[in-house]
RNA sequence: GGGCGGUUAGCUCAGUUGGUCAGAGCAUUGCGUUGACAUCGCAAAGGUCGUUGGUUCGAGUCCAAUACCGCCCA
């Protein structure tokens, strides 16, 4: 009986030590003796261990990823001749907690690191956090409303600001501590955080060279407010609802008549706000209305009726009321027509006093006070239901309102163009490749910044307000005079930057910036931008801008951006619906491995995955698989523990496995080439399970029952496949495939003979080289195709078996003609007989048959036939009318490849292909013509 | 209104630069377990590749139109 074993010497250090202990070996007492020395045993006697019968993902994680990192594997082997890969993570919330998005770029990211690390590049993963100034202001402030009850207003600024930072200091910690259980490769080391005191410089410095340029202004615009966070946020954070609201139809009252104009508006409330009325040119209804003056509602402020071709004739009364305050398209009008801003709204969105009686109220109050009012006044005309687009913040949900407000922004024209040109002639290049369309369409309409927000936690603006003169001072150092006047009276302004400010600045203030240090000058610009298509506005082409200004240099060659994880059906995860899955649940239950394969071979580039939990627990199965082809090349070690006499020549099946080998790191370097992830892992998954284990393993067990040189070489490739096959998917699943290769790697050294690859058996997987594409072989087709042959045949006849209900259990007979594969079947025979259950002593292989043996049932696979003698199971006319059907479905093909090669495909189609096709039918007529054997000898 | 993506087996998805009657996982059905693995093995069933037209010797793959679903921008 074959059993896995593990020697291990503590003293010696023979075995395991150098490399993570694996699982097994922690459940070892301690060592009795080690007789390695001693010449009259080649075994060291020792305890040892069964491999456990199923991989147990919970021992192996921490104790690996505790060893890498000790061991500093994340850190960069720098070699100044060498150009660097490096990626600088999307720095997740630093108070927040890990979600499927963290879990996608981690996978990612992750594969990209240790491919690039594996081929020896010198590699640098920059992890991170940012401080999400909104997000965790809230958090604090929550948190102090419920345990203390107290507001950030009376705790004062500094004070809540050094909270806040407690805050950090405890729960910062947990999102790092998350992203390393998924297996981050990261180098902590160069861990930073927006506001440490190097981004903060940067933060700075890049503030006051746009101010020095004119790109940063401060200026009273329209701008997007959030009464609930009573802070300005920028267009991009604003996402508009379809949302069913009433569209309220009035009359305008003219001041010196008793006209009216109707108007229809869906916030009435606005009203108050109005500063003209405005009907189209071209509309004969209003003609002689234009130029005079009308009353708002209520108040009775007169205000003027203007024409303009923006109103549309066709919506609402065909007039339009104008709101300059409090509406984007109002605004720009007003700025047309020289009209003045009214804001009616406080900061809470409360009516202020330019609301006459309604200051004070609600916005959603007073239009419903003001409605009555205006009805109690005759002027109201009808509603009606109506479906708007409801301005709403990311964050909360809560509907925003248009205000006009004095802000800081950033004049994003100028940076704009140079993020265009810079992809346009391909400095950068975005993956997939359309993205760069809905990149070029942003930056191309682009507009300004607003970057002033209203918290305490984040940057603070570097701009001092003179007291006397009132001019603004911008400056590196806090300065303690008005650099205009010299007055002392003056006072920072109170406002942060918006959080994506300083991430705009995050892969190169993450090296140094603005300091020139060695980090900057050796890993920028940085080798790969991955994150999620969602922030490509937000954050990716504002780094691509912010790169290219202050370091001239795009921030990094390629844009790689993945998809959103839905749930299985497609739907957005959130808490309503209950659908979210939580990436440390699944971890929990399946591994990290099986969450990761799921997430890297499930989606395609760009597109959006849905997980389903199955699809985890297969790839749960997937890294059992490993394990136990893993044990299975161990017992292989075991028993074929000895020193080769020849060197044996591999059979049919070694060869044809080495060559299946070759042909996947060839396509898993083609497809890792063009960024195909996903592809490739499924590939190897194929190869792994489909070919190597299902079939090479198999043989394999029969070549190592041979003993002697044959096992030895069997146990060699079977452990060569092994190896080359935990390279290629370590970069996918890190922990089963490191845990494994070092107790392969363990057994293997411990060999009589050489197991060593060519590569040499590094110290550890995660520093292993990658594996290498070969050339193609003229041979390899050859190699392929015949062991696909006997494939096949197998196939046949377990198909055969299975239709015919012939117990598993039960080895039959069988006669094969093998024409020119005779040899090959011959070479095989133990094999076929074994895969395809036959008795090996009733297996008969000949060049040709005279005729057809008795009592059997025929069946034809290419260019063999195979008889399978099953005495009493045979009808003669079952079996005709099953050989008249494949006949009829063969010659069905030859009719159509005869077509096809008389057509002008023959001439027009590359010779290879008509090659082809003329094998196939030359193979396909001699299957025919075997048939038609087969049918006369059952007459 | 503009742009993008999707539509392939019951479900979730793959499918190289077009190469000749489509693949996987899960689910279903039948059979199988002292032998690496039941987190397994063997086999079966299941698809006119959304629709229409075009290009081509050849289209799931390229082009055009169209339907439905989804996303982004305005």
């Amino acid at each position: 009986m074959l059993t896995a074993l593990i020697h291990h010497c503590r003293s010696c250090h023979r075995l395991g030590f150098g490399s993570p202990l694996p699982s097994i070996l922690s459940l070892m007492p301690d060592p009795s003796s080690c007789l390695h020395d001693d010449p009259f045993s080649g075994v060291c006697e020792m305890t040892s261990k069964k491999l456990s019968k199923a991989y147990d993902f919970k021992s192996v994680e921490k104790r690996l990823y505790d060893w890498w990192e000790s061991s500093g594997y994340f850190k960069p082997r720098i070699d100044l001749n060498r150009k660097p890969y490096v990626i600088s993570i999307p720095p997740p919330n630093v108070t927040g907690e890990l979600h499927l998005g963290h879990a996608m770029f981690v996978a990612m990211e992750d594969l990209m690191i240790r491919h690039s690390r594996m081929k020896g590049v010198p590699t640098l993963w920059v992890p991170g956090t940012d401080h999400a100034g909104i997000a965790t202001q809230l958090q604090v402030e929550k948190h102090l409303q419920e345990v203390e009850g107290i507001t950030r207003e009376q705790l004062g600024r500094e004070a809540f600001i050094e909270r806040t930072w407690a805050w950090k200091r405890k729960y910062g910690g947990i999102i790092t501590q998350q992203l390393r259980r998924l297996g981050a490769s990261c180098d902590w080391e160069r861990e930073r955080f927006t506001l440490d005191e190097g981004l903060s410089r940067a933060v700075r410095e890049a503030f006051v060279r746009l101010y020095e340029k004119g790109l940063i202004y401060r200026g009273t615009y329209l701008i997007n407010w959030s009464p609930g966070l009573r802070t300005a946020v920028s267009d991009l954070e604003v996402e508009y609802f379809e949302e069913q609201g009433t569209l309220y139809y009035f009359h305008y009252p003219l001041a010196d008549s008793d006209e009216s104009i109707p108007v229809a508006t869906t916030r009435p409330e606005t009203i108050l706000g109005d500063t003209a009325v405005a009907v189209h040119p071209e509309d004969r209804r209003y003609r002689h209305l234009i130029g005079k003056t009308c009353l708002v509602p209520i108040l009775n402020r007169p205000i003027p009726v203007i024409v303009d071709s923006y109103v549309d004739l066709e919506f609402g009364t065909g007039a339009l009321k104008i709101t300059p305050g409090h509406d984007p398209n109002d605004y720009e009008i007003g700025q047309q027509h020289g009209l003045p801003v009214v804001n009616v709204l406080n900061p809470d969105a409360t009516m202020n006093a330019n609301a006459g009686p309604y200051e004070g109220l609600d916005r959603y109050l007073c239009r419903e006070r003001l409605w009555a009012d205006m009805q109690a006044e005759g002027l109201t005309i009808k509603t009606e239901p109506y479906t708007m687009q409801v301005p709403r913040t990311q964050r909360g949900g809560e509907v925003v309102e248009p205000m006009v407000s004095t802000q800081w922004f950033v004049r994003m024209e100028p940076l704009a163009e140079p993020a265009i040109e810079a992809v346009r002639q391909g400095r950068i290049r975005i993956v997939p490749e359309r993205f760069a369309k809905v990149y070029y369409n942003w930056l191309e309409n682009i507009r300004d910044w607003c970057i002033s927000r209203q918290l305490w936690w984040g940057h603070r603006i570097p701009a001092w307000h003179c007291l006397d003169c009132g001019e603004i001072t911008v400056a590196r150092e806090d300065p303690a005079n008005c650099a205009h006047c010299g007055s002392m009276r003056i006072e920072q302004d109170p406002d942060v930057l918006d959080t994506w400010f300083s991430s705009g600045l995050w892969p190169f203030s993450t090296l140094g910036w603005p300091e020139d240090t060695d980090d900057l000058r050796y890993f920028y610009p940085t080798t790969m931008m991955e994150t999620g298509y969602d922030i490509l506005f937000f954050w990716v082409a504002r780094m691509v801008m912010m790169g290219l200004e202050f370091t001239d240099q795009p921030p990094f060659h390629t844009i790689y951006l993945h998809g959103l994880v839905r749930d299985e059906h497609g739907r957005k995860m959130s808490k309503t619906l209950g659908n979210v899955i939580d990436p440390l649940d699944v971890m929990e239950e399946f591994g990290t491995d099986a969450l990761r394969f799921t997430l890297l071979t499930g989606s395609t580039p760009g597109n959006d995955m849905n997980l389903s939990i199955q699809r985890v627990e297969a790839n749960r199965n997937f890294a059992n698989k490993l394990w136990n082809a893993g044990r299975l090349v161990l017992m292989a070690l075991d028993k074929a523990r000895i020193e080769p006499k020849d060197s044996p020549e591999p059979t049919v099946a070694d060869r044809w496995i080495m060559t299946r080998l070759k042909e996947l790191i060839r396509a898993v370097d083609r497809l890792f080439n063009n960024y195909q992830y996903s592809e490739a892992g499924r590939q190897i998954y194929e190869f792994f399970w489909g070919e190597f284990a299902d079939w090479y393993l198999e043989i394999a067990k029969l070549q190592l029952d041979e003993g002697g040189d044959r096992a030895w070489l069997t146990a060699r490739t079977m452990a060569s496949v092994l190896d080359t096959c935990l390279r290629l998917l370590h970069p996918y699943t890190p922990y089963v495939t490191e845990e494994l290769w070092g107790i392969l790697k363990d057994a293997c050294q411990d060999q009589p003979a050489s197991y060593e690859p060519e590569v040499g058996w590094e110290e550890a997987l995660i520093v292993a080289t990658w594996p290498e594409p070969s050339a193609k072989s003229q041979e390899e087709d050859q190699i392929v195709e015949r062991f696909s042959l006997i494939m096949d045949m197998v196939r046949a006849i377990r198909n055969l078996r299975s239709e015919r209900g012939v117990e598993p259990a039960r080895r039959i007979e069988a006669i094969i003609s093998g024409g020119e594969f005779t040899d090959l079947l011959n070479s095989l025979h133990q094999a076929i007989a074994v895969l395809a259950r036959l008795d090996p002593e009733r297996l008969q292989i000949h060049p040709s048959l005279e005729k057809a043996p008795p009592e059997s049932v025929p069946l034809v696979v290419g260019p063999i036939e195979a008889y399978l003698p099953l005495a009493g199971m045979v009808d003669l006319a079952a079996e005709r009318a099953r050989l008249s059907k494949e006949l009829d479905e063969i010659n069905v093909q030859i009719k159509r490849l005869e077509g096809l090669l008389a057509g002008p495909f023959s001439e027009r189609a590359p010779k290879d292909v008509v090659q082809k096709e003329e094998k196939k039918l030359a193979s396909l007529q001699e299957s025919a013509n075997k048939i038609t054997g087969q049918l006369r000898s059952l007459e």
